[in-house]
Formats: C-alpha cells, structure tokens, sequence
DNA sequence: TCAAAAGTGTTGGTCATACACCCATGC
DNA sequence: GCATGGGTGTATGACCAACACTTTTGA
C-alpha cells in the first residue's frame, strides 16, 4: 500500500482494473498428468481452449473466487471441493494480456484425484481434460500460466507431502508412486520409494481394518490414506536433480 | 479469464479493484534480518509502520511497479535496483484488508545488500530499517505479508543460491555463511558450509586477480562473486529441518 | 605470543541406491 | 505354472556432520 497518498480515497484518481483468477487443474489419469481446459465460446480467442477462470465478486477473495470457480468448471459439490487442493500460483498483470482491457488475474493451481469427465458448465462452450504436455496454443497468456503450473507441480512433490491430493482418499504406495512418475516423467524405485514415504511421520498412514485392493493381477496392496505432514523433510529429490 | 462473458466487455458490469504492491525489502545488518519499512502519514493507520508499496500505473506490470517503488523508497537509481534480487510473493485480495476500498495487493519480495539508510522519499513519513524479528503492529495485513515474506525467504536459502542476493558484489565465504546463520537463527560448521558452497557448481566463483580482505583481525578471506546458478542441488537444508 | 578468522584433512555414521528375493493373486 | 504387482532384506557407496589441525593476520 501507498503510505497514506491522499489519492488512495479517491476511486477516479487511479486506474481501474479487473481481477480474475486462473485455475490450472490438474490430474493424474491413465499414467499421464492432464489439466482442464474450458472452450472459448466468444471473441476474443473464441474457439482456443484456455484455463478456466472467472472475476472476482465484489466481496470475494481470489482464494474463496478460484474454489467457487473450481466447482463450477469441475461440476463437483462445494464440500468435495473445499476438501480439494487449492493454491495460489502467481499474479500476472501484464498490461496487454487481454486486448479487451486491463485484467490483473491471479492464478491458482488445483490437483485433483481423477475426476469424471466435467460437464463444461458455466459460461465456457466445453471442457474436458487434456494431456497437460500436448496443449495446443492456448488463449490469452494461458500458455506462460501451465507452464509455471507445471513447474511448481513438479517441485512442490519434491519437499512437500501433496503427491496424495491427486489420490483418491485410499490409495495404494503403487499409486502414489505413478504420481511421482507421472508428473516427473521418470521410473523410481519401488521398494526404496517405499521406504521413504513410510519412513516420513505423517505422509501417509494406513486405513486401518480396511480391505486390500487390487489393482487387476498381482498381490492386493494395503491401502492408506493422506496424513497430517505437509513439508516433507529430508525432500525427495527427483533422479535428474541429483547431478546438476 | 472467464470464458467469453458478455460482461467481460463491460467495465460496469464487474467491480472496479485498486491494485497496488506491497513489498518486504529484507537486507543483512549487524547480524540481523531488517526489512525496510515506512511511516504512514495520514489515515488510516497513521503514524503506524508499514511495507513500503504504492498503486499499478496504467500501463504497468506489477513486477515494474515493485521496481519503481523500490527505486523511490531506497534511493537507490534505477540502474542498481534493476539488479536487484525482486520477486513475487503473493497476492492478497481480502474484502476488508483496506478500510478505504477494495484494494488487491500484489506483494514482492526484494533481497539487498546491506545499503545506506533509506532516504524515506516518496509520500511517506518516514523510512527505515527495522530488525525483522521486531516490528511493531504493522498497518493494514502487513503482519502477515512480512511472515509470509520471513517464511519464504529462509525457505528459498534451502534450495536457491540466492544467499548471494544479501551480498556485496563481492564478498567471503564467511559473510555469506553469516547470511544463512542470520537468516536461518543457527549456527552452521565452517568446513562443511564451505565445501558444500564450493562443491555446488555455478553457486559462487572466485573473483580472480582480487586482493584479499581482511574482515577485522584473523586471515584475510578469499573474494567471490555470485555464479549463474539459481538452483542449488541438492539443497542446503536448513539443521532443524533434519529430523521432523 | 596470543586471539581470531580462514582454510584443510580425516573419520564415523547415516542414508540412498541398486539389486536379489519372497508373497499373493489372476489366468 | 507363470506373469504381474506388492512387499522385505541387504550391501555397496556416497555424502554429511563433527572435530582436529594448520595458516595468516592484528594487537
């Protein structure tokens, strides 16, 4: 904030700007990690697909407008939404990232288990998922936005424990592990990925008197389910980063 | 951005916003963390201290505007600020964290060597550097900025090199162990701080041909510059963080 | 000659990697 | 039985923490 700019009491004497937010949602699907996009249904950049996202109501936070948007493009209930994965990413306010005016967008990333198809509510022509890696083009300056999503995705597994937001509530070890492999695009050990994750207080813990489960042929796994740890200490460092 | 709403070309239709930045200037004196702070002169919150910051200018990103108030709150030209280390923290968007208006405030984290006293320009009171670790109630959230800001400051030593960004241009290894001791609030083992500096390629890199210089009494130290590196790998993790 | 700070060497313990191996299930 | 995935054991090696020791300056 200005220190006390006497201008700060007058609306007119500043420019007026929009504020949306952003959403890159992401999920692990069928060994592949993939991110909602929304069609565009009117000009500009009508028929691109693009993140979804919306404006801020007069009396709403980014965080409260990006989980309200996220029910709606995701068609999930707010109460399975609250429980959701939600962070902020960045802000981008560059002057011409819209042509229509001047539009402060604050994006957020959401990682989600793997969610039936959305019913592309709202005002958006479409949505579906796509393979986050093969997006085409996409509005707006939506193309900068996945990428950095894409990035913190990548480095927040590596020290913190949020590889289980895209597990449904009882997951197996094999299917955390495809998390990590998926959005870092490497194989890993599994007993020695094993070890870490149960040698971690609080990453996970099992879902006691629960049933095993499995996953077509093979032994049935034990289940577990997320734990109360959010950092995860010492971090588990992707293969690549190890020499560098 | 909202998928083609009608009222996405109506200025009328969405709620006008005030976006300003905030900023959490952090330097390393005496030993300390200081965050660099001004005076509010007028209501509200006069004559509390708060995050130096101002409004968006028409056509400005919000990583300029951080610049320019940087530029004005130190007194530093625009040349030396311009190498300074400035990034995005987040973005704070509550309803009521003005009592003026509906302000949205993209705050910047900014890290610099230990400067001359600010010369408390612009519209503010007054300016100076405070122990980090003993503000008074700030003005508006400015508490909570300036956490979020400490939190992410000594999270980022742990896996960035950008420790350097506290330094001189040039500078011992023994100074920038201060920084991470300072920022951190432990005491690291010289040896293994050192080699661990030195082993990590592109962190730091001799400044060659140098004299040495002498910090006081006690063997003169070896100079280094910054290297390219941004990322440390693997990280410099913090003692306390090792068993958790 | 002593204190203080820079810089080098060494060692022991811990942890991760890379395997080998057993278990349980579907076909 | 055999393929497939879950789960356990283990040894080699890398790395890190701790601390002893030498070097170079100011007083």
């Amino acid at each position: 904030m200005s220190a006390a700019a006497p201008e700060g009491y007058d609306p007119s004497a500043f420019e007026p700007f929009a504020v949306t937010v952003d959403l890159a949602v992401f999920t692990v699907r069928e060994s592949r990690l993939h991110v909602l996009l929304v069609e565009r249904g009117a000009e500009p950049y009508q028929g691109h697909w693009a993140l979804p996202g919306g404006f801020l109501l007069p009396r709403e936070s980014a965080g409260a407008a990006a989980r309200r948007e996220l029910a709606e493009e995701t068609g999930l209930s707010d109460d399975t939404v609250s429980g959701l994965h939600l962070e902020q990413l960045r802000t981008y306010s560059e002057p011409d990232r819209d042509p229509r005016m001047r539009v402060v967008s604050v994006a957020h990333t959401a990682l989600v288990p793997d969610l039936p198809e959305p019913r592309g509510g709202g005002d958006a022509a479409g949505a579906r998922w796509w393979d986050a890696a093969r997006t085409g083009p996409l509005a707006f300056d939506h193309d900068r936005i996945l990428a950095d999503a894409r990035d913190r995705v990548g480095a927040k597994l590596e020290y913190t424990c949020l590889a289980t937001a895209f597990c449904p509530p009882h997951f197996t070890l094999g299917e955390l592990q495809q998390v990590y492999e998926t959005v870092w695009g490497v194989e890993l050990d599994r007993p020695n990925f094993r070890r870490k994750v149960l040698a971690t207080p609080g990453f996970v813990r099992p879902a006691e008197g629960a049933p095993r489960r499995t996953g077509g042929r093979g032994k049935p796994a034990a289940l577990y389910r997320a734990g109360d740890a959010t950092a995860l200490h010492p971090p588990l460092l992707r293969p690549e980063g190890r020499q560098a």
